[in-house]
RNA sequence: GCAGGGGUCGGAUAGCCUGGUCAAUUCCAUCGGCUUCAGGGGUCGAUUGCUUAGUGCAUACGUGGGUUCAAAUCCCACCCCCUGCACCA
């Protein structure tokens, strides 16, 4: 078949026929889903079309059982990356421009792009998007489309969302630490690093010690309790310090700290320069013990972290045990920093903490065990480092010198002595990433603490109980994934919802705010029931006011008075009120699982916090893996993205459909093979050859083979329906494209020809394949329904419905037997070589009937020149070897000769 | 570190929650036969070993142990793999 002929045939007329754009009727009960909002800097490619298929299929299989379905999409314009797309290619930047060609963008639309901004890019990628789906035979009812922060009534709707849930307290202001790039000046996400992936913000003591001219030299640590057995300081004698007034101190700290300290809210007054060099030497007071330590030359140390400043605790830190044993060694560094050999030589290692399995000096004890030599060995060091780190924390207890802290485990103390420390002023605290964190822009990142971040409070309990609440009376397919929204809602914690930069609403009463992608799409499932009215009608976004929307979506209010003043026609408010309460909630959110830490629980908060009445909540979702080319990850660097566009144009819309949509049915991820195309290709031949054949058969009257057919049509659409009820597509299609068709076919065969089939059984049994399989193959499905007789659409139904009476339980155990039977013929046969004749002895009269229909069938598959059968029990039976006495229910006794 | 998921006969998947009917589902792959079929067609058979007139036995479901008359399925320990951890779509 020309799939590519029939494809657009059918698209035509359903474009034509309007029967995707759905509206209220109160008749019909509806259903509501729409495919997850896609982001429009590129192109749809074999991964999107996964998630979007199974909800396309979902949708049609609904319509097909007589829903009233309405699928929406809209898109997705959010945030960064349009923008960021766009001033890379104002740069010239490759990747980018290649990216978009790959997609199918041609040099002038590239030029377009730099020329007229992100909006057009959107916008571009929107039509885009629009064809391929349409080309995919997607049932869109597109009336309802729109682009978040780029159509200003969902702009409207989002400050109406942010309003309503500021007046309820969701929405709070405050302070929060991010990773943060000074030169970029915007907060560094995992994505946009060159290097420190996974490393997030973590808080340091600062401990403090003194010179004697009274300035203060902070070190971070993440081991305050070490504090009691710090023998010196190591300063990097190649950088620059600066001495800095923070607060009422003097503090000494590298020049590359400065900006640190001042993003994280402390005021810092940069006074003389100080070369690292001129420190060395000089004493220390260790505030908290009050001993005198000396500040030693450290090459190692790295200005650009922390302070620059580090204190030195050979017992517990392979690192200083190293680098002291390594300067205590080097006559000619000591002279060179004027220091006393026989001081630095007489510095000794003090023990803290107790440690099982450990002398006094673990640091000591894991370095020479592990031979280290210097303090290049990084690797080594790191390692060892990490070993004694978190074994003393676990397991360390503090010993007498610690005072009051003594015999206290070491991961119950650490807390409380930061505590102690800061509030005696003897110490401070500072942000920092434990690894070193560098932009893409190539600028090294620091922590910066925002404030005035608006938040929202997804740690508040009662909100979180209601979430679950919500969850609690959902529906989950896979069954599994409910877990894992569970937790989700347990670890969540305040979400900063807004951003300075990117595409979005602004905040309304906030003006400099943004709000940020993942919170103003999480609610546009309702602005789909409206979008109908307001694109219809172009209501401009100044008339869709607060008091609007809060009569649409809650009910609130008078519309007289809400009419007036918005002077917005109240008919047209009812009617917006009417399609918003027909349609919500949404029935099924079919999506990816990255998603459900993120968008789908965000949306729960979202949904339960706006309305209150639970009848307005999600009730299903529907969570499926991604998808992997021939076994490997799809990305750009491997070049494997395979563009939906010239996947259709290879194979056609419907083979595609099937295929990507049964390749998987649970979170796991789906791979995509050319290999199952051949064979859903060959299953989809062989039906449409059925359509054509069916009516060659001729025969009226019903035999058992008839019956068996009947029965299997009906389990098959028995296990199609209720695997596809739960989006399991993989095992319904099961039922169909192999089970079904190969039992027409076998029946076929066991008739002998297609004539002497029973003609309006194989007409239903054809019908119903047609049918079941429609939903993935929706042009193919049309194409062969009107080839069968049917005038209107089988996009619209009927489902073939069943009937449990209709399986006749006795006949299919028969056929079953029959089957296992040419089995044993077989196995009978290569075992003894040919024979002629064959005489069966069965032990029941059920048997012995059922088989006096199939006596020729076997007869002529085996090529035997007689075959006889018999009751085992009958007395006048050829039975030379006393065979029949082998016969069992289900196994009828063979004798062959 | 915190949280979740998983390791099944060449590949991919089902079954395990509610132990036995599981040598284990289904698709694919490979090999062989057939179909006047020649190269993305259909169909039958084989793909742990031995044995056999359609059978039976022994090994098999990450590793090691346990419970039980009986375990892929329940319990314990261990090894390995994957995913997410936020201001980013």
């Amino acid at each position: 078949m020309d799939f590519k002929k029939v494809e657009k045939k059918w698209r035509e007329k359903w474009s034509k026929s309007k029967i995707f754009e759905t509206d209220v009727d109160q008749k019909k009960k509806k259903f509501f889903t729409s495919i997850v909002i896609p982001y429009v800097n590129g192109r749809p490619h074999i991964g999107h079309s996964f998630t979007n298929t199974r909800t396309d299929v979902y949708a049609r299989f609904k319509r097909m059982q007589g829903f009233n379905t309405l699928l929406a999409v809209g898109f997705h314009a959010t945030g960064e990356p349009i923008v960021g797309a766009v001033e890379r290619l104002k740069k010239g930047d490759k990747t980018q421009i290649e990216t978009f060609k790959m997609y199918g963008a041609t040099d002038k639309d590239i030029k377009d792009f730099i020329v007229k901004g992100p909006k057009f890019v959107a916008n571009y990628w929107m039509n885009k998007f629009v064809g391929d789906f349409n080309s995919m035979g997607y049932s869109v009812d597109w009336r309802r489309r729109f682009v978040t922060a780029i159509t200003p009534s969902f702009n409207r709707f989002i400050e109406w969302q942010y309003n309503t849930l500021r007046k309820k307290g969701y929405v709070i202001q405050g302070t929060h630490p991010v990773i943060w790039c000074h030169h970029d000046q915007s907060p560094t996400g995992d994505h946009d690093r060159l290097k420190g992936e996974g490393e997030s913000p973590t808080e340091f003591a600062l401990m403090k010690f003194r010179l004697d001219e009274g300035e203060i030299l902070p070190c971070a640590t993440l081991r305050p309790e070490t504090i009691y057995g710090v023998t010196n300081l190591w300063i990097n004698p190649d950088a620059e310090y600066v001495g800095a007034k923070v607060g009422k101190e003097t503090w000494i700290i590298s020049r590359e700290s400065v900006q640190k300290f001042r993003d994280q809210l402390k005021s810092v007054e940069v006074g003389a320069t100080i070369s690292g060099a001129d420190l060395i030497g000089k004493y220390v007071t260790n505030i908290v013990t009050g001993n005198k330590i000396i500040i030693l030359p450290g090459k190692f140390v790295d200005a650009s972290t922390a302070t620059g400043v580090v204190m030195s605790v050979p017992s517990h830190a392979p690192y200083d045990y190293v680098a002291l044993k390594e300067l205590q060694g080097n006559e000619n560094a000591m002279k060179e920093y004027g220091l006393d050999s026989n001081v630095v030589k007489g510095i000794g290692p003090v023990s803290v903490i107790k440690l099982e399995g450990y002398g006094d000096h673990p640091a000591i004890e894991i370095s020479e065990k592990m031979g280290i030599q210097s303090t290049a060995e990084t690797e080594k060091l790191d390692d060892a480092t990490s070993v004694i780190y978190k074994k003393e924390y676990h397991t360390g207890v503090l010993k007498g010198i610690c005072g009051r802290y003594e015999g206290k485990k070491v991961s119950e103390v650490k807390d409380l002595l930061i505590k102690d420390f800061v509030n005696h002023k003897l110490a401070d605290t500072m942000w920092e990433t434990s690894n070193p964190v560098v932009c893409r822009c190539t600028n090294k990142c620091h922590v910066k603490i925002l404030e005035n971040q608006w938040f929202l409070k997804f740690s508040d309990k009662a909100w979180k109980d209601k979430v679950k609440q919500c969850i609690a009376q959902m529906k989950f397919y896979p069954e599994e994934v409910r877990l894992q929204f569970l937790n989700t809602v347990d670890w969540l914690d305040d979400k900063a919802c807004a951003r300075k930069s990117g595409l979005g609403t602004r905040l309304p009463w906030d003006k400099e705010w943004i709000v940020e992608t993942l919170s103003d799409s999480v609610i546009y499932m309702a602005y789909y029931t409206i979008a109908k009215t307001i694109n219809k009608k172009k209501i401009p976004y100044e008339k869709l006011t607060d008091d609007v929307f809060d009569y649409v979506f809650l009910g609130e209010g008078d519309i007289k008075k809400i009419g007036k003043t918005a002077k917005l026609s109240e008919m047209l408010i009812e009617e917006m009120r009417e399609e918003f309460e027909y349609f919500y909630p949404l029935d099924m959110r079919n999506s990816a699982k990255e998603l459900v830490p993120n968008h789908l629980t965000y949306a729960l908060f979202h949904h339960v916090a706006i309305w209150e009445n639970p009848r307005y909540w999600p009730k299903a979702y529907s969570v499926n893996g991604f998808v992997t080319v021939s076994g490997e990850k799809m990305s750009k660097s491997k070049g494997n993205i395979l563009p939906l566009a010239s996947l259709i144009e290879k194979y056609g819309a419907d083979l595609v459909r099937i295929t990507i949509t049964t390749s998987n049915e649970n979170v796991d991820d789906a791979d995509w093979k050319e290999d199952s195309l051949k064979t859903f290709s060959s299953r989809l031949e062989y039906l449409e050859n059925l359509v054509k054949e069916y009516k060659k058969a001729k025969r009226k009257s019903v035999n058992n083979l008839d019956k068996y057919l009947e029965s299997v049509v009906e389990t098959s659409i028995k296990g199609a329906t209720e695997n596809y009820e739960m989006l399991k597509f993989r095992s319904g299609i099961q039922y169909v494209a192999f089970q079904l068709l190969g039992e027409i076919r076998h029946y076929i065969e066991r008739n002998g020809s297609i004539k002497n089939c029973n003609k309006i059984l194989l007409q239903e049994a054809v019908s119903t394949a047609v049918r079941l399989l429609a939903p993935f193959t929706p042009h193919l499905g049309e194409e062969l329904w009107e080839k069968l007789g049917n005038k209107k659409f089988v996009s619209l139904g009927p489902w073939p419905t069943y009937d449990e009476r209709r399986i006749d339980r006795a006949i299919v155990e028969l056929e079953q037997i029959s089957k296992k039977l040419q089995d044993d013929l077989n196995n009978v046969l290569k075992l003894t070589g040919e024979k002629k004749n064959a005489y069966l002895y069965f032990v029941t009269d059920k048997e012995l009937d059922y088989f006096k229909e199939s006596v020729e069938y076997l007869r002529g598959l085996f090529n035997f020149k007689k075959l006889e059968i018999y009751k085992a029990s009958d007395a006048k039976k050829y039975d030379p070897e006393g065979k029949a006495s082998r016969a069992k229910y289900g196994k009828p006794a063979i004798y062959l000769e």
